[in-house]
DNA sequence: TGTACATCAGTGAACGCGCGTTCACTGATGTAC
DNA sequence: TGTACATCAGTGAACGCGCGTTCACTGATGTAC
């Protein structure tokens, strides 16, 4: 009883990273059930001893991205106590995520999983709503000693945060990895950090 | 023969217009020949009188997204002559385009779309990168007369101006349009006109 | 003006294909005696 | 330690469905005489 459930969570895993590590490689068109049990070996029809249907992996996929956003928030506020510092680390994580799993940006801006059922929606709405609080937590958090200016709204300079990485994300995938994010986030940091600090 | 060439000429655009609005109301998963047909009272074989195929009219849809977005910029600039009133008129244009045709940025982000055809991303890719460099272009011009910091780099400045209203725009469409996109970009445009101004 | 013809947008049946999903099964593995 | 049994991840054939596309056709319309 313990061990089968162990395996059917580490199956889980895998099966979800690896319907991740397909729409990073090929795009959500290109996720079927067929191939994610390929990518591990299997047979499509065993993908449903772990999952209910297509739907349930892809609600998994997509906790797992909210999860990582998060995972981001976390490692970057516990890094550093200056807000500033923090927003910088979190936009530098962001980037490496473009680059390393190309399966966020697509996921999340992606009608496949969206579309879909009136669920999911609401689940990439939590998902992308959970992330802004964060950041605009991290803003106030700047507000309230001073590093930030106070007269900013922190919901709307959050979402210009999210808004410093995302096209360049966009320009990223289309090029196929050509332009370069890295600088861009650099410059646009910049850019935004001057925007924020008082004065 | 002009006649039926007008003919063809006007249900090549009805097709891709509704083909547009499919995407925008349904996503485009739900974008097939079928559909776009029955949305006209036509049949399914009745648009291969008027496209070569699905991919056809997929690339006459993207470049009458990459048209629209270039209307908006000659519409902006044409209006005023000082670059800041144009980058916000274009900027409420977008904003409008978002609340009116969710067909742009669906499309725009859609991988069904982009996933395809190298052909079909490269298309994407030259439509983004010309509209970055007509923002680019309007922001160089605010360089020259004063009215923008001379330090910045325009490129970066064009993809933080596109993501003022981009991750609101997802936004929107995750919480089926009650995200108030028109007050966000009020908010974001005075962040980013203050870190625009020179002094 | 009236008739014969050419053009061509639209039709409807048919196709092959990949999809998500089902279900009775198999056979390895861990457990009980 | 050895045997009998239960569990359950994985199998493989089969399904119904919607998709993009084809093709021989129809019938309205514009043109030539």
């Amino acid at each position: 009883m313990a061990r089968p459930k162990l395996d059917t969570s580490i199956r889980q895993q895998q099966i979800v990273q690896a319907a991740l590590d397909i729409v990073a490689d090929y795009g959500p068109k290109a996720l079927s059930m067929a191939r994610v049990a390929s990518r591990l070996g299997m047979v499509p029809s065993a993908i449903y001893r772990h999952f209910a249907g297509k739907d349930a992996m892809l609600d998994a996929a997509m906790d797992l991205i909210g999860r990582k956003l998060m995972d981001n928030v976390t490692a970057a506020t516990g890094l550093t106590a200056d807000p500033m510092q923090q927003l910088r680390e979190l936009l530098l994580r962001h980037v490496r995520m473009i680059r390393e799993n190309l399966a966020i940006p697509r996921v999340v801006f992606s009608e496949d999983a969206l579309g879909a059922s009136v669920e999911r929606k609401a689940r990439a709405r939590d998902i992308l709503r959970g992330y802004l609080a964060a950041i605009a937590g991290i803003i106030e958090g700047g507000q309230a000693q001073g590093a930030i200016r106070r007269e900013l709204d922190s919901k709307t300079a959050a979402m210009i945060f999210m808004g410093l990485i995302l096209p360049a994300g966009i320009l990223w995938h289309v090029t196929d990895g050509r332009f370069d994010v890295t600088r861009h986030a650099e410059r646009a940091w910049q850019i935004f950090s001057r925007a924020m600090s008082p004065r």
